[in-house]
DNA sequence: TGTACATCAGTGAACGCGCGTTCACTGATGTAC
DNA sequence: TGTACATCAGTGAACGCGCGTTCACTGATGTAC
Protein backbone atom coordinates (compact mmCIF):
# COMPACT_ATOMS: atom_id res chain seq x y z
CA UNK A 1 0.00 0.00 0.00
CA UNK A 2 2.79 2.42 0.52
CA UNK A 3 4.85 1.67 -1.99
CA UNK A 4 1.61 1.16 -4.74
CA UNK A 5 1.68 4.95 -5.54
CA UNK A 6 5.47 5.07 -5.63
CA UNK A 7 5.64 2.21 -8.23
CA UNK A 8 2.41 3.83 -10.16
CA UNK A 9 4.32 6.87 -10.79
CA UNK A 10 7.32 4.91 -11.70
CA UNK A 11 5.05 3.08 -14.12
CA UNK A 12 4.13 6.72 -15.51
CA UNK A 13 7.67 7.97 -15.44
CA UNK A 14 8.66 5.17 -17.83
CA UNK A 15 6.35 6.33 -20.76
CA UNK A 16 7.47 9.80 -19.92
CA UNK A 17 10.90 11.09 -19.20
CA UNK A 18 12.97 8.26 -19.26
CA UNK A 19 10.95 6.45 -22.37
CA UNK A 20 12.17 9.69 -24.15
CA UNK A 21 15.82 9.46 -22.85
CA UNK A 22 16.18 6.13 -24.29
CA UNK A 23 14.67 6.90 -27.39
CA UNK A 24 16.87 9.51 -28.11
CA UNK A 25 19.74 7.66 -27.43
CA UNK A 26 18.86 5.10 -29.46
CA UNK A 27 18.83 7.91 -32.08
CA UNK A 28 22.19 9.05 -32.02
CA UNK A 29 23.21 5.33 -32.17
CA UNK A 30 21.21 5.01 -35.25
CA UNK A 31 22.37 8.53 -36.64
CA UNK A 32 26.11 7.27 -36.14
CA UNK A 33 25.81 4.03 -37.60
CA UNK A 34 23.72 5.64 -41.00
CA UNK A 35 26.21 8.30 -41.27
CA UNK A 36 29.05 5.31 -41.19
CA UNK A 37 27.48 3.38 -43.48
CA UNK A 38 27.25 6.21 -45.57
CA UNK A 39 30.92 6.33 -46.75
CA UNK A 40 32.99 8.61 -43.58
CA UNK A 41 34.55 6.27 -41.06
CA UNK A 42 33.49 6.87 -37.43
CA UNK A 43 36.80 8.35 -36.55
CA UNK A 44 36.58 11.53 -38.65
CA UNK A 45 32.14 11.64 -37.56
CA UNK A 46 31.68 14.67 -35.24
CA UNK A 47 29.35 15.40 -32.34
CA UNK A 48 27.37 17.70 -33.89
CA UNK A 49 27.26 15.75 -37.31
CA UNK A 50 25.44 13.43 -35.24
CA UNK A 51 23.12 15.62 -33.57
CA UNK A 52 22.17 17.39 -36.64
CA UNK A 53 20.93 13.92 -38.02
CA UNK A 54 18.91 13.06 -34.60
CA UNK A 55 17.50 17.12 -34.64
CA UNK A 56 18.94 18.02 -31.20
CA UNK A 57 21.14 20.75 -30.55
CA UNK A 58 24.80 20.16 -29.72
CA UNK A 59 25.18 20.10 -26.72
CA UNK A 60 22.15 17.59 -25.48
CA UNK A 61 24.23 15.35 -26.60
CA UNK A 62 26.34 15.35 -23.46
CA UNK A 63 23.20 13.82 -21.67
CA UNK A 64 23.99 10.51 -22.77
CA UNK A 65 27.46 10.28 -23.98
CA UNK A 66 30.70 11.86 -22.74
CA UNK A 67 32.12 11.64 -26.06
CA UNK A 68 31.54 10.40 -29.38
CA UNK A 69 34.51 7.86 -28.79
CA UNK A 70 32.29 6.69 -25.53
CA UNK A 71 28.96 6.45 -28.38
CA UNK A 72 31.10 4.04 -30.08
CA UNK A 73 32.06 1.54 -27.60
CA UNK A 74 28.28 1.49 -27.12
CA UNK A 75 27.30 1.04 -30.67
CA UNK A 76 30.66 -1.77 -30.38
CA UNK A 77 28.62 -3.51 -27.72
CA UNK A 78 25.40 -3.05 -29.30
CA UNK A 79 26.70 -4.82 -32.75
CA UNK A 80 28.30 -7.37 -30.60
CA UNK A 81 24.63 -7.99 -28.94
CA UNK A 82 24.02 -8.88 -32.80
CA UNK A 83 26.32 -10.85 -33.60
CA UNK A 84 26.07 -12.96 -30.52
CA UNK A 85 22.27 -13.27 -31.21
CA UNK A 86 23.61 -14.96 -34.63
CA UNK A 87 25.74 -17.34 -33.48
CA UNK A 88 23.40 -18.57 -30.69
CA UNK A 89 20.50 -19.66 -33.64
CA UNK A 90 19.40 -22.83 -32.79
CA UNK A 91 21.74 -25.14 -34.07
CA UNK A 92 20.55 -28.90 -34.88
CA UNK A 93 22.15 -32.18 -34.15
CA UNK A 94 25.00 -33.38 -36.59
CA UNK A 95 24.89 -33.65 -39.78
CA UNK A 96 27.07 -33.98 -42.82
CA UNK A 97 29.64 -31.11 -43.08
CA UNK A 98 28.45 -30.14 -46.61
CA UNK A 99 24.81 -29.13 -44.80
CA UNK A 100 25.95 -27.24 -41.86
CA UNK A 101 27.97 -25.26 -43.97
CA UNK A 102 25.38 -24.61 -46.44
CA UNK A 103 23.45 -23.85 -42.92
CA UNK A 104 25.98 -21.77 -41.42
CA UNK A 105 26.51 -19.57 -44.94
CA UNK A 106 22.21 -18.89 -44.95
CA UNK A 107 22.80 -17.96 -41.92
CA UNK A 108 25.07 -15.61 -41.82
CA UNK A 109 24.27 -13.77 -45.38
CA UNK A 110 20.32 -13.41 -43.45
CA UNK A 111 21.98 -11.37 -40.68
CA UNK A 112 24.28 -9.22 -42.51
CA UNK A 113 21.56 -8.32 -44.75
CA UNK A 114 19.55 -7.77 -42.13
CA UNK A 115 21.99 -5.34 -40.08
CA UNK A 116 24.20 -4.48 -42.49
CA UNK A 117 25.05 -1.08 -40.12
CA UNK A 118 26.20 -3.06 -37.44
CA UNK A 119 28.72 -5.35 -39.79
CA UNK A 120 29.87 -2.51 -41.99
CA UNK A 121 30.43 -0.94 -38.40
CA UNK A 122 32.39 -3.20 -36.68
CA UNK A 123 34.60 -4.38 -40.17
CA UNK A 124 35.06 -0.73 -40.72
CA UNK A 125 36.64 -0.39 -37.12
CA UNK A 126 38.30 -3.47 -36.62
CA UNK A 127 41.29 -2.74 -37.96
CA UNK A 128 41.29 0.84 -38.60
CA UNK A 129 39.36 2.02 -35.59
CA UNK A 130 40.93 4.23 -32.82
CA UNK A 131 43.06 1.91 -30.60
CA UNK A 132 40.15 1.83 -27.65
CA UNK A 133 37.81 0.30 -30.33
CA UNK A 134 39.91 -1.78 -31.79
CA UNK A 135 40.82 -3.54 -28.70
CA UNK A 136 36.99 -3.91 -27.53
CA UNK A 137 36.13 -5.08 -30.76
CA UNK A 138 39.37 -7.88 -30.72
CA UNK A 139 38.33 -8.87 -27.18
CA UNK A 140 34.50 -9.34 -28.10
CA UNK A 141 35.96 -11.15 -31.37
CA UNK A 142 37.83 -12.97 -28.92
CA UNK A 143 34.84 -14.35 -26.58
CA UNK A 144 33.06 -15.38 -29.71
CA UNK A 145 35.86 -17.47 -30.97
CA UNK A 146 36.47 -19.46 -27.91
CA UNK A 147 32.28 -20.16 -27.65
CA UNK A 148 32.58 -21.40 -31.08
CA UNK A 149 35.95 -23.94 -29.98
CA UNK A 150 33.84 -24.85 -26.86
CA UNK A 151 30.72 -25.87 -29.51
CA UNK A 152 33.50 -27.42 -31.80
CA UNK A 153 34.68 -29.76 -29.00
CA UNK A 154 31.42 -30.97 -28.46
CA UNK A 155 31.48 -32.55 -32.38
CA UNK A 156 31.84 -36.23 -32.12
CA UNK A 157 35.14 -36.33 -34.33
CA UNK A 158 36.64 -33.65 -32.52
CA UNK A 159 35.84 -34.49 -28.88
CA UNK A 160 39.63 -35.67 -28.83
CA UNK A 161 41.51 -32.44 -30.14
CA UNK A 162 43.36 -29.97 -27.61
CA UNK A 163 42.06 -27.22 -26.48
CA UNK A 164 44.36 -25.16 -28.69
CA UNK A 165 43.68 -26.84 -31.64
CA UNK A 166 40.21 -25.97 -31.19
CA UNK A 167 40.94 -22.33 -30.94
CA UNK A 168 42.61 -22.29 -33.77
CA UNK A 169 39.72 -23.85 -36.26
CA UNK A 170 37.42 -21.81 -34.65
CA UNK A 171 39.56 -18.68 -34.93
CA UNK A 172 39.98 -19.95 -38.62
CA UNK A 173 36.22 -20.10 -38.94
CA UNK A 174 35.63 -16.90 -37.08
CA UNK A 175 38.38 -15.04 -39.75
CA UNK A 176 36.51 -16.69 -43.13
CA UNK A 177 33.24 -15.28 -41.92
CA UNK A 178 34.32 -12.03 -41.12
CA UNK A 179 35.89 -11.81 -44.50
CA UNK A 180 32.50 -13.68 -46.23
CA UNK A 181 30.61 -10.74 -44.23
CA UNK A 182 33.22 -7.66 -45.50
CA UNK A 183 32.96 -9.41 -49.16
CA UNK A 184 29.01 -9.59 -49.02
CA UNK A 185 28.97 -5.64 -47.78
CA UNK A 186 30.84 -4.86 -50.65
CA UNK A 187 28.67 -5.89 -53.24
CA UNK A 188 26.00 -3.51 -54.41
CA UNK A 189 22.75 -4.62 -53.13
CA UNK A 190 21.45 -4.55 -57.05
CA UNK A 191 23.96 -7.35 -58.12
CA UNK A 192 22.14 -10.72 -56.71
CA UNK A 193 24.51 -12.79 -58.77
CA UNK A 194 27.37 -10.79 -57.88
CA UNK A 195 26.59 -11.85 -54.06
CA UNK A 196 25.29 -15.40 -55.33
CA UNK A 197 28.84 -16.02 -56.39
CA UNK A 198 30.33 -14.52 -53.30
CA UNK A 199 28.19 -17.10 -51.47
CA UNK A 200 29.30 -20.07 -53.64
CA UNK A 201 32.86 -19.14 -52.94
CA UNK A 202 32.53 -19.01 -49.26
CA UNK A 203 30.74 -22.40 -49.11
CA UNK A 204 33.89 -23.89 -51.45
CA UNK A 205 35.74 -22.29 -48.49
CA UNK A 206 34.47 -23.59 -45.32
CA UNK A 207 34.37 -26.83 -47.34
CA UNK A 208 37.87 -27.19 -48.15
CA UNK A 209 38.82 -26.21 -44.24
CA UNK A 210 36.15 -28.84 -43.44
CA UNK A 211 37.87 -31.32 -45.65
CA UNK A 212 41.49 -30.99 -43.54
CA UNK A 213 39.77 -31.65 -40.44
CA UNK A 214 39.48 -35.77 -40.52
CA UNK A 215 43.32 -35.76 -41.98
CA UNK A 216 44.42 -33.10 -38.73
CA UNK A 217 46.33 -35.28 -36.04
CA UNK A 218 47.47 -38.10 -37.94
CA UNK A 219 50.00 -35.77 -40.28
CA UNK A 220 50.64 -33.40 -37.60
CA UNK A 221 53.93 -34.80 -35.71
CA UNK A 222 54.12 -31.75 -33.05
CA UNK A 223 51.38 -34.01 -31.12
CA UNK A 224 52.81 -37.22 -31.66
CA UNK A 225 55.87 -36.80 -29.45
CA UNK B 1 76.37 17.91 -79.52
CA UNK B 2 73.74 20.22 -79.70
CA UNK B 3 71.80 17.69 -76.70
CA UNK B 4 75.21 17.23 -74.34
CA UNK B 5 74.22 20.95 -72.44
CA UNK B 6 70.65 20.51 -72.25
CA UNK B 7 71.69 16.69 -70.72
CA UNK B 8 74.02 18.11 -68.54
CA UNK B 9 71.57 20.16 -67.46
CA UNK B 10 69.25 17.40 -66.95
CA UNK B 11 71.30 15.83 -64.54
CA UNK B 12 72.50 18.68 -62.50
CA UNK B 13 68.73 19.67 -62.29
CA UNK B 14 68.33 15.99 -61.22
CA UNK B 15 70.69 16.86 -57.89
CA UNK B 16 68.83 20.24 -57.44
CA UNK B 17 64.76 21.13 -58.05
CA UNK B 18 63.80 18.07 -59.18
CA UNK B 19 65.52 16.05 -55.82
CA UNK B 20 64.27 18.00 -54.11
CA UNK B 21 60.73 17.89 -54.54
CA UNK B 22 60.68 14.01 -54.75
CA UNK B 23 62.67 14.38 -51.48
CA UNK B 24 59.60 16.51 -49.85
CA UNK B 25 56.88 14.12 -51.81
CA UNK B 26 58.40 11.46 -50.14
CA UNK B 27 58.51 13.26 -46.62
CA UNK B 28 54.91 13.77 -47.05
CA UNK B 29 54.15 10.15 -47.43
CA UNK B 30 56.27 9.24 -44.98
CA UNK B 31 54.79 11.76 -42.43
CA UNK B 32 50.98 10.48 -43.04
CA UNK B 33 52.60 6.74 -42.43
CA UNK B 34 53.83 8.23 -39.18
CA UNK B 35 50.74 9.59 -37.79
CA UNK B 36 48.53 7.00 -39.03
CA UNK B 37 50.88 4.12 -37.24
CA UNK B 38 50.72 6.67 -34.05
CA UNK B 39 46.85 5.48 -34.04
CA UNK B 40 44.25 7.90 -35.75
CA UNK B 41 42.42 6.54 -38.98
CA UNK B 42 43.76 7.83 -42.16
CA UNK B 43 40.84 9.80 -42.64
CA UNK B 44 41.06 11.95 -39.66
CA UNK B 45 44.06 13.15 -40.96
CA UNK B 46 44.60 17.04 -41.84
CA UNK B 47 46.09 18.74 -44.18
CA UNK B 48 47.56 20.66 -41.67
CA UNK B 49 48.92 17.92 -39.31
CA UNK B 50 50.73 15.97 -42.06
CA UNK B 51 52.82 19.34 -43.25
CA UNK B 52 53.25 20.51 -39.58
CA UNK B 53 55.02 17.13 -39.55
CA UNK B 54 57.61 17.50 -42.40
CA UNK B 55 57.90 21.31 -41.64
CA UNK B 56 56.53 22.86 -44.71
CA UNK B 57 53.57 25.44 -44.86
CA UNK B 58 50.08 24.19 -45.60
CA UNK B 59 49.99 25.62 -48.73
CA UNK B 60 52.97 23.78 -50.08
CA UNK B 61 51.32 20.59 -49.52
CA UNK B 62 49.39 21.25 -53.10
CA UNK B 63 52.55 21.22 -54.89
CA UNK B 64 52.50 17.61 -54.31
CA UNK B 65 48.84 16.70 -53.86
CA UNK B 66 45.12 17.71 -54.78
CA UNK B 67 44.07 16.90 -51.50
CA UNK B 68 44.80 14.85 -49.16
CA UNK B 69 42.42 11.72 -50.84
CA UNK B 70 44.64 11.74 -53.79
CA UNK B 71 48.05 11.05 -51.39
CA UNK B 72 46.12 8.58 -49.82
CA UNK B 73 46.37 6.98 -53.37
CA UNK B 74 49.41 7.42 -53.38
CA UNK B 75 49.94 5.50 -50.60
CA UNK B 76 48.25 2.18 -51.21
CA UNK B 77 50.26 1.86 -54.14
CA UNK B 78 53.56 2.10 -52.59
CA UNK B 79 52.05 -0.02 -49.78
CA UNK B 80 51.05 -2.63 -52.65
CA UNK B 81 54.42 -2.08 -54.46
CA UNK B 82 55.78 -3.52 -50.70
CA UNK B 83 53.46 -6.60 -50.61
CA UNK B 84 54.10 -7.41 -54.82
CA UNK B 85 57.85 -7.46 -53.53
CA UNK B 86 57.25 -9.67 -50.82
CA UNK B 87 54.99 -12.20 -52.95
CA UNK B 88 57.79 -12.17 -55.49
CA UNK B 89 60.63 -13.54 -53.63
CA UNK B 90 62.28 -16.41 -55.26
CA UNK B 91 60.29 -19.62 -54.21
CA UNK B 92 61.99 -22.80 -54.36
CA UNK B 93 60.75 -25.95 -55.94
CA UNK B 94 58.07 -28.23 -54.63
CA UNK B 95 59.01 -29.30 -51.36
CA UNK B 96 56.93 -30.65 -48.59
CA UNK B 97 53.67 -28.53 -47.60
CA UNK B 98 54.96 -28.34 -44.10
CA UNK B 99 58.58 -26.88 -45.47
CA UNK B 100 56.57 -24.43 -47.88
CA UNK B 101 54.25 -23.04 -45.45
CA UNK B 102 57.14 -22.39 -42.27
CA UNK B 103 59.14 -20.44 -45.44
CA UNK B 104 55.91 -18.09 -46.32
CA UNK B 105 54.90 -17.26 -42.82
CA UNK B 106 58.68 -16.34 -41.88
CA UNK B 107 58.88 -14.43 -45.01
CA UNK B 108 55.52 -12.83 -44.23
CA UNK B 109 57.07 -11.77 -40.70
CA UNK B 110 59.85 -10.62 -41.90
CA UNK B 111 58.48 -8.43 -44.33
CA UNK B 112 55.02 -7.11 -41.74
CA UNK B 113 58.35 -6.34 -39.16
CA UNK B 114 60.38 -4.58 -42.02
CA UNK B 115 57.39 -2.03 -43.28
CA UNK B 116 54.82 -2.19 -40.18
CA UNK B 117 53.44 1.51 -41.73
CA UNK B 118 52.90 0.20 -44.80
CA UNK B 119 51.19 -3.05 -43.17
CA UNK B 120 49.40 -1.26 -40.81
CA UNK B 121 47.60 1.70 -43.23
CA UNK B 122 46.38 -1.41 -45.92
CA UNK B 123 44.70 -3.50 -42.78
CA UNK B 124 43.58 0.04 -41.30
CA UNK B 125 41.85 0.57 -45.00
CA UNK B 126 41.21 -2.03 -46.61
CA UNK B 127 38.02 -1.60 -44.99
CA UNK B 128 37.64 1.22 -42.53
CA UNK B 129 38.86 3.70 -45.43
CA UNK B 130 37.00 6.37 -47.87
CA UNK B 131 35.12 4.26 -50.81
CA UNK B 132 37.87 5.27 -53.17
CA UNK B 133 40.78 4.02 -50.97
CA UNK B 134 38.85 0.68 -50.30
CA UNK B 135 38.03 0.05 -53.89
CA UNK B 136 41.84 0.56 -54.76
CA UNK B 137 43.06 -1.09 -52.07
CA UNK B 138 40.50 -4.48 -53.67
CA UNK B 139 41.33 -4.11 -56.47
CA UNK B 140 45.09 -4.65 -55.82
CA UNK B 141 44.39 -7.48 -53.65
CA UNK B 142 42.54 -8.96 -56.51
CA UNK B 143 45.04 -8.76 -58.76
CA UNK B 144 47.85 -10.52 -55.73
CA UNK B 145 45.09 -13.34 -55.74
CA UNK B 146 45.22 -13.48 -58.99
CA UNK B 147 48.64 -14.16 -59.19
CA UNK B 148 48.78 -16.30 -56.48
CA UNK B 149 46.23 -19.05 -57.96
CA UNK B 150 48.62 -18.29 -61.05
CA UNK B 151 51.06 -19.94 -59.24
CA UNK B 152 48.94 -22.41 -57.36
CA UNK B 153 47.92 -23.74 -60.61
CA UNK B 154 51.49 -24.40 -61.77
CA UNK B 155 52.07 -26.80 -58.72
CA UNK B 156 51.88 -30.44 -60.12
CA UNK B 157 49.28 -31.72 -57.07
CA UNK B 158 47.09 -29.14 -58.42
CA UNK B 159 47.05 -28.79 -62.25
CA UNK B 160 44.12 -30.02 -62.68
CA UNK B 161 42.05 -27.67 -60.72
CA UNK B 162 39.79 -25.33 -62.09
CA UNK B 163 40.60 -21.60 -62.27
CA UNK B 164 37.40 -20.86 -60.29
CA UNK B 165 38.84 -23.55 -57.58
CA UNK B 166 42.46 -22.37 -57.48
CA UNK B 167 41.19 -18.34 -56.97
CA UNK B 168 38.89 -19.54 -54.33
CA UNK B 169 41.80 -21.19 -52.48
CA UNK B 170 44.37 -18.49 -53.20
CA UNK B 171 41.74 -15.86 -51.95
CA UNK B 172 41.53 -17.99 -48.78
CA UNK B 173 45.10 -18.10 -48.22
CA UNK B 174 45.47 -14.16 -49.40
CA UNK B 175 42.84 -13.71 -46.23
CA UNK B 176 44.52 -15.97 -43.92
CA UNK B 177 48.06 -14.04 -44.62
CA UNK B 178 46.26 -10.70 -44.09
CA UNK B 179 44.81 -11.68 -40.73
CA UNK B 180 48.06 -13.15 -39.26
CA UNK B 181 49.41 -9.72 -40.80
CA UNK B 182 46.81 -7.51 -38.79
CA UNK B 183 47.49 -9.73 -35.32
CA UNK B 184 51.41 -9.53 -35.64
CA UNK B 185 50.68 -5.61 -35.97
CA UNK B 186 48.24 -5.56 -32.81
CA UNK B 187 51.10 -8.15 -30.49
CA UNK B 188 52.62 -5.29 -28.88
CA UNK B 189 56.26 -5.11 -30.04
CA UNK B 190 58.14 -6.11 -26.99
CA UNK B 191 56.00 -9.47 -26.35
CA UNK B 192 58.40 -12.01 -28.59
CA UNK B 193 56.73 -14.89 -27.14
CA UNK B 194 53.12 -13.64 -27.74
CA UNK B 195 54.62 -13.05 -31.25
CA UNK B 196 55.69 -16.70 -31.58
CA UNK B 197 52.12 -17.79 -30.64
CA UNK B 198 50.64 -16.09 -33.16
CA UNK B 199 53.15 -17.06 -35.52
CA UNK B 200 52.77 -21.16 -34.64
CA UNK B 201 48.77 -20.72 -34.71
CA UNK B 202 49.10 -19.05 -38.38
CA UNK B 203 51.08 -22.20 -39.34
CA UNK B 204 48.53 -24.53 -38.30
CA UNK B 205 45.73 -23.14 -40.14
CA UNK B 206 47.74 -23.00 -42.99
CA UNK B 207 48.52 -26.47 -42.61
CA UNK B 208 45.32 -27.13 -41.94
CA UNK B 209 43.97 -25.73 -45.27
CA UNK B 210 46.54 -27.48 -47.06
CA UNK B 211 45.20 -30.98 -45.59
CA UNK B 212 41.74 -30.37 -47.30
CA UNK B 213 43.89 -29.46 -50.46
CA UNK B 214 43.98 -33.23 -51.75
CA UNK B 215 40.66 -34.08 -50.60
CA UNK B 216 39.27 -31.47 -52.93
CA UNK B 217 37.75 -32.98 -55.86
CA UNK B 218 36.84 -36.43 -54.97
CA UNK B 219 34.31 -35.02 -52.19
CA UNK B 220 32.63 -31.99 -54.10
CA UNK B 221 29.41 -33.59 -55.91
CA UNK B 222 29.08 -30.32 -57.98
CA UNK B 223 32.47 -30.85 -59.91
CA UNK B 224 31.30 -34.01 -61.38
CA UNK B 225 27.71 -33.98 -62.86
C1' DT C 1 82.56 31.88 -68.35
C1' DG C 2 78.98 35.69 -67.53
C1' DT C 3 74.57 37.76 -67.87
C1' DA C 4 69.62 38.31 -68.29
C1' DC C 5 65.46 35.94 -67.83
C1' DA C 6 62.18 31.93 -66.57
C1' DT C 7 60.64 28.50 -63.51
C1' DC C 8 58.56 26.98 -59.46
C1' DA C 9 58.97 24.83 -54.40
C1' DG C 10 58.01 26.90 -50.55
C1' DT C 11 56.29 31.39 -47.83
C1' DG C 12 53.18 33.99 -44.86
C1' DA C 13 49.04 36.27 -44.24
C1' DA C 14 44.28 36.15 -44.65
C1' DC C 15 39.49 34.23 -45.13
C1' DG C 16 35.32 32.02 -43.67
C1' DC C 17 33.71 27.70 -41.54
C1' DG C 18 32.49 23.85 -38.62
C1' DC C 19 34.15 22.10 -34.65
C1' DG C 20 33.80 20.73 -29.22
C1' DT C 21 32.60 22.60 -25.04
C1' DT C 22 30.52 25.96 -21.40
C1' DC C 23 26.70 28.10 -19.51
C1' DA C 24 22.46 29.89 -17.70
C1' DC C 25 17.91 28.87 -19.26
C1' DT C 26 13.10 26.69 -20.07
C1' DG C 27 9.31 24.02 -19.61
C1' DA C 28 7.42 19.45 -19.61
C1' DT C 29 7.41 15.54 -16.51
C1' DG C 30 7.61 13.54 -11.98
C1' DT C 31 7.10 13.66 -6.73
C1' DA C 32 5.33 14.72 -2.08
C1' DC C 33 1.67 15.55 0.69
C1' DT D 1 -7.84 15.30 -6.76
C1' DG D 2 -5.03 19.72 -6.34
C1' DT D 3 -1.01 22.32 -5.28
C1' DA D 4 3.79 23.50 -4.55
C1' DC D 5 8.28 22.07 -5.53
C1' DA D 6 12.13 19.18 -7.80
C1' DT D 7 14.15 17.09 -11.69
C1' DC D 8 16.40 17.12 -15.93
C1' DA D 9 16.29 16.48 -21.40
C1' DG D 10 16.81 19.67 -24.47
C1' DT D 11 17.74 24.99 -25.74
C1' DG D 12 20.33 28.78 -27.74
C1' DA D 13 24.04 31.79 -27.56
C1' DA D 14 28.77 32.31 -27.08
C1' DC D 15 33.81 31.10 -27.03
C1' DG D 16 38.24 30.10 -28.95
C1' DC D 17 40.49 26.88 -32.21
C1' DG D 18 42.23 24.26 -36.09
C1' DC D 19 40.77 23.48 -40.44
C1' DG D 20 41.21 23.80 -46.03
C1' DT D 21 41.98 26.95 -49.49
C1' DT D 22 43.38 31.54 -51.93
C1' DC D 23 46.78 34.69 -53.04
C1' DA D 24 50.61 37.59 -54.15
C1' DC D 25 55.28 36.86 -52.89
C1' DT D 26 60.40 35.34 -52.65
C1' DG D 27 64.56 33.55 -53.80
C1' DA D 28 67.17 29.57 -55.12
C1' DT D 29 67.70 26.74 -59.21
C1' DG D 30 67.71 26.12 -64.11
C1' DT D 31 68.01 27.85 -69.12
C1' DA D 32 69.46 30.46 -73.24
C1' DC D 33 72.89 32.59 -75.58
Amino acid sequence: MLTRHKDRARARESFGRETRKVQTRQALLDAALDLVEGGKGFGSLSLREITREVGIVPAAFYRHFRDVEELGLALVDESMTTLRRMIREPRESPMEPERIIKRSVETLVRHVRANRRHFRFIASEMHGGTPALRERIGREIQAFTSELALDLGRLPFMNRWSAEDLRMIAALMVNAMVLIAASLLEVPPDQPQAEAEVIRIAEKQLLLISLGVPQWRSSTPATSP
